[in-house]
DNA sequence: CTTTTAATGACCACACTGTTAATTTAGGAG
DNA sequence: CTCCTAAATTAACAGTGTGGTCATTAAAAG
């Protein structure tokens, strides 16, 4: 094991050109339409053969959701540091984390929710935050009256359409009261299908 | 004026070309990928010069949104048939009509919704449903404590989140079931929000 | 019937894809 | 440091789809 700073993984070079690749379209993404972007483009941008480009990648798509994954592991892990008692709580943290996240990183969300970024991401984004809301829920140890997963469909989805309004008027109201705004239209709607089925 | 049978516009021939065409694109987006659909083969299956095509249509995508926008304009049409007391009566009407409409025409919306149909699609479906929501909204004549864009945006993504987790479920529950849970979770949200600025 | 207009097939230049082969370059193990 | 390996590069390649034009044919509309 060569350990040292390790974590990373692989050649050193091939660390290189994938986050060569990975800034190259991020920049891109920012600059144009993502469908109108071309591998050709990005390993231009990236100063790299397009050859290298397919060394690793697939396609196009193939970097952007690797892009993806990485970012939403990094939300998904903010956001469930504040589970059972703040979602019930009049404290928004689990939302505020989302939208404090978003607010720092805005790039590839935008991109994503922007519907740029094609399909597949708000595809993938929707499922993760369906699933993580899915966990929180489960966390709470109550028999609700609507299933876990719908209820999970419902906030999932009622998160990113705000989101992605949000990012649309540039991110104007700040964070802290989005995330009221968030709450006070969440909190009711699931402490009501919750409730009925309350365990002691 | 021809009128007639009337109501349509432009050359017979026209007609049947851009219907041919527009056939041929739902035909295909049900057997694969719309972004691996390519105009030559949308052209090929409705049996149509790949030259009409480019006669009526920029590209693949300006096809798309053109039904889209046809078919969102029907079921805009028929939700917005019931506003004000049914949507804060227990009746869930609208919702029931949004759900019955998709069951009655999945094809499209599997495409918009499952993320094929690229990002256009749910883009402007969104926008569409968040308008519609919007202007529901408004309908009420009270004044909320959140911004009414924020309620839209709120609710239309929650449904279109559901719509598509009940499309990838095979349409399981019934209509009447889905308007059901859904309005549990919406009425309780959209009534906190707007009961401090209620109208005598 | 005559005029107008859509549809067609054909043909084009162009861009991007995905792959491979030969060569150069740089990292890492010992 | 040296050598060996693996990554990066350059360059070609066929394949496919795109838009666009054009003269010709077919069919509506008046």
């Amino acid at each position: 094991m060569s350990d040292a700073t390790a974590e990373k993984k692989g050649d050193r070079r091939t660390r290189r050109s994938k986050k060569l690749l990975f800034d190259a379209l991020m920049e891109l993404v920012l600059e144009k339409d993502y469908e109108s972007i071309t591998v050709s483009e990005i390993s231009a941008r990236a100063d790299v053969a397009r050859a290298t480009f397919y060394l690793h990648f697939d396609d196009k798509d193939a970097l952007l959701l690797s892009s993806l994954d990485a970012l939403v592991e990094n939300i998904v892990e903010e956001v469930k540091q504040f589970s059972k008692q703040d979602l019930l709580s009049g404290t928004p943290h689990p939302a505020l984390a989302v939208f404090e996240y978003v607010q720092r990183n805005p790039s590839l969300f935008r991109v994503t929710l922007n519907g740029q970024g094609g399909s597949l991401m708000l595809q993938r984004l929707r499922h993760y935050a369906a699933q993580t809301a899915h966990q929180a829920i489960e966390t709470l140890e109550v028999t609700p009256t609507v299933p876990p997963a719908f209820i999970a469909d419902f906030i999932a989805g009622a998160m990113l359409s705000v989101l992605t309004g949000w990012l649309e008027a540039g991110m104007k109201p700040p964070p802290s009261e989005m995330a009221g705004m968030f709450y006070s239209l969440a909190r009711p709607s699931i402490l009501g299908a919750l409730s009925l089925g309350k365990k002691p």
